[in-house]
DNA sequence: CGTCATTTTTAGTCTTGTCTAAAAAAATAT
DNA sequence: ATATTTTTTTAGACAAGACTAAAAATGACG
């Protein structure tokens, strides 16, 4: 039987593992509010049970042991989150953190019986996915930003071969991969995009979102 | 907040606790299959906290505040079996596990969201009532245990008075007040009882079972 | 290519909640 | 009323999971 500790640095592991891109200590760190010491603790033992691929000072990824508990746990949160929206009455933005306690519960019974009970959906009151029971998970669209509408959102996941200057620019600007970001305005003018992001505003040039990658819902 | 552990032991109390007895530190590890001394351990800190009036070798009992915290995880607990039952279509010998694990989960609005989900049961599917939401739980009734018919169940309070040596009588039988007892039969001849006890056959007579005291829900 | 800054790891400490073994108090029995 | 048994507490250890401070590895830059 898994910690809750161990599903929660899984989860987020999963969260931030984009592309099979090796996952640094310190961002799981600032992912979770700890100190990297004590994530580097939790990483030897992950990676004792074989939950992780980690070498000292070479970052971590999932093992496929690994992304099954974290997809498992996801698929637990995203029905938890839809009873609470749909039965409960709860608004989509403040079923989160019971959620991740609700999420931690053991029972597999119990699991299945609630998706039943829900009339097996395929989204959550976010608009995200829900796993399988099997660990499969609907691939989200591959997109470019100008392809988005006014409030519309997405997961910024990388740019277009040849501009990888742009990341520079967009780590400058505190952005990463896995940010959430959501379209604001575009101006007509010009079709300079004003995006939300980690709740800040920020105005892209039409060629810069040209060559911005995400992934949407829909 | 009050850790999981903490309101465990809270729990146990209140189910160990009758009509005022102070509870001894040795049924508390057994209820709760631990060892004597982390018992006396954590009873310093609840005592520390006020939820339990303790005294050194002379047992305890639950202090006002503890008992309002012991009466809102039964609250969630029976309002979880209860949702589990009705709406998962979990049997009712199926629950308990699962909602020991609900029962910690820490949202004031998701517990009164639950209940007005449910209709506000007042019993759980076990027939046990269900503690309103400041505290109040309805007195189950007093009966002796001849007043029962076959099939009946009860949970043993005490003996009449003047009978107390029916106490020692009930101890060697490894009878504890507490205990759930259920009528099994009654012999028509001399109007025996058979009852069931911590999953043993017991036989009373109908002198011992006039002077039984025990609650009943109905 | 070597120096400096950043990232990551190690070493040691702390808290919570458990345990075992031994000591102390209370209850029981002769 | 004293000896024995039972119950309870104390003392010390341990595991999990966090922390701080310091050391080591990596990466960046002139």
């Amino acid at each position: 039987m898994n910690s809750q500790s161990e599903e929660d640095y899984l989860k987020a592991l999963y969260h931030l593992e984009m592309d099979f891109n090796a996952v640094s200590t310190n961002s799981i760190a600032d992912y979770l509010d700890m100190k990297p010491s004590s994530v580097t603790d939790m990483l030897k033992k992950l990676a004792e049970k074989k939950f992780i691929n980690y070498q000292k000072y070479k970052g971590t990824s999932l093992s496929k042991k690994g992304k099954l508990i974290a997809l498992s746990i996801i698929r637990k949160h995203r029905l938890w989150e839809t009873f609470l929206v749909e039965k409960l009455g709860f608004g989509w933005d403040q079923v989160h953190t019971i959620a991740e306690q609700l999420e931690h519960i053991k029972s597999e019974e119990l699991i299945e019986n609630l998706d039943n009970f829900l009339g097996n959906p395929k989204y959550d009151p976010h608009g995200d996915p829900i796993p399988s029971k099997d660990g499969n998970i609907e691939k989200m669209n591959q997109k470019i930003l100008v392809e988005l509408k006014a409030s519309q959102k997405g997961i910024i996941t990388g740019v277009k071969k040849g501009t990888a200057s742009l990341l520079n620019y967009l780590d400058k600007e505190k952005v990463k991969l896995g940010d959430s970001v959501k379209v604001i305005e575009i101006l007509e003018f010009d079709r300079t995009y004003i995006i939300e992001i980690n709740k800040r505003k920020l105005t892209l040039s039409e060629k810069i979102c040209k060559n911005l990658l995400l992934e949407t819902n829909d």
